[in-house]
DNA sequence: GTCTATAGTGCGATAGAC
DNA sequence: GTCTATCGCACTATAGAC
């Protein structure tokens, strides 16, 4: 008889999002959710530091996987090459696999203020970590800063088309059309030398 | 002999910003603001819902201010004009009696993680409510969204070097510099006709 | 104003992997 | 033996209910 079996985090976030659907992010104990994954209330806070942490741990791959995309990138590259660069390595954590319990969690963001703050937290860290990859890449301080944005932005809205039922589209191609959007909307130039590459 | 001293709320942010100082914000207890503040520990909850809120409460107002300035825009005024309007909305909120305040709850706000995480849900708010009066005064959603990144993204500027020691400029002074920073960065027609106004 | 549930911490004990 | 994950229990503070 085996003392505990693997994978308790995993079975955390599970049982978390499961109960936090059933009744509710206030209504849900952390006691509950360990009990749920077969674990006591005291391991539950060995893998998180709080009950919100719960649906957000695995929340810095994201950002080492954008800096380290941005990282790779030849130094003084061209912005437009930084930004797809950033893109890539944020759709790297959204695989296909991933998408109905993406739709779950988002879900539930968007319905307790207590996790969309802490949402609001992690994406403010994430942007904090991609205008240090832009700027080591040779971007200067405002343009690292309001590449980072951009980056956020294009990735915010193909997010949101990712978790749309019925969405057969990657992250990746969801991101290359947010971003020729945004291209278009911010019009000028420095586009079509891009897109006959 | 009164029962009790009139500006309970004011006590209580006053007391809960010195003991933040003091002792740091996990250290200091809820019962420890309200003695300080001469109530009991119910008290402070019949004027704060939590702890954090503490050194939020008021924020509605920028928030009224700001959306009720662009409301008194003329129908369909142009955006830059839509856009002095909500930074003068903003800047009412910020006399430079408060400077002192603003700059001591701005340190602990950047000090405390759970703080920050209670401004940028704050800052959340605050886009949306300006997204809403913008779109209502004829702009695109698209528009609206872009127009009141670049308030909030002025208004900060502006904000950190109001608080800035020695800083003797008034933060309408400085939301005036900071716009004009953005709109040369940014490039483009539009401004001149602006400034020969 | 009092009472209570629950979040979150500190510390020591224990079971298994190596 | 060491290392790591778990458990158990006592405890404080937040926040809401009565």
């Amino acid at each position: 008889m085996v003392r505990w079996q693997p994978g308790a985090a995993d079975r955390l976030r599970i049982a978390a999002l499961d109960l936090f659907e059933e009744h509710g992010y206030d209504q849900t104990t952390v006691a509950g959710i360990a009990d749920r994954a077969g674990v006591t209330e005291r391991t539950f806070y060995r893998h998180f530091p709080d009950k919100r942490e719960v649906l957000f741990a695995g929340s810095e791959q994201l950002a080492e996987r954008a800096s380290a995309a941005v990282s790779a990138a030849p130094q003084g590259a061209a912005p437009s090459l930084l930004v797809d660069a950033a893109l890539a390595g944020l759709a790297e954590s959204f695989p296909d696999e991933r998408r109905p319990f993406s739709r779950r969690r988002q879900a539930r963001l968007d319905s307790e203020p207590a996790l969309r703050e802490r949402e609001l937290l992690k994406l403010s860290t994430l942007k904090g970590t991609l205008v240090g990859a832009l700027a080591a890449r040779g971007a200067s301080a405002p343009a690292a800063t309001m590449t980072a944005e951009a980056v956020l932005s294009v990735f915010h809205v193909a997010f949101l088309r990712w978790i749309e039922e019925d969405q057969q589209r990657s992250m990746a191609e969801l991101q290359q059309e947010a971003l020729a959007e945004l291209r278009a909307a911010l019009g000028g130039a420095g586009t079509s030398a891009e897109e006959g590459r």
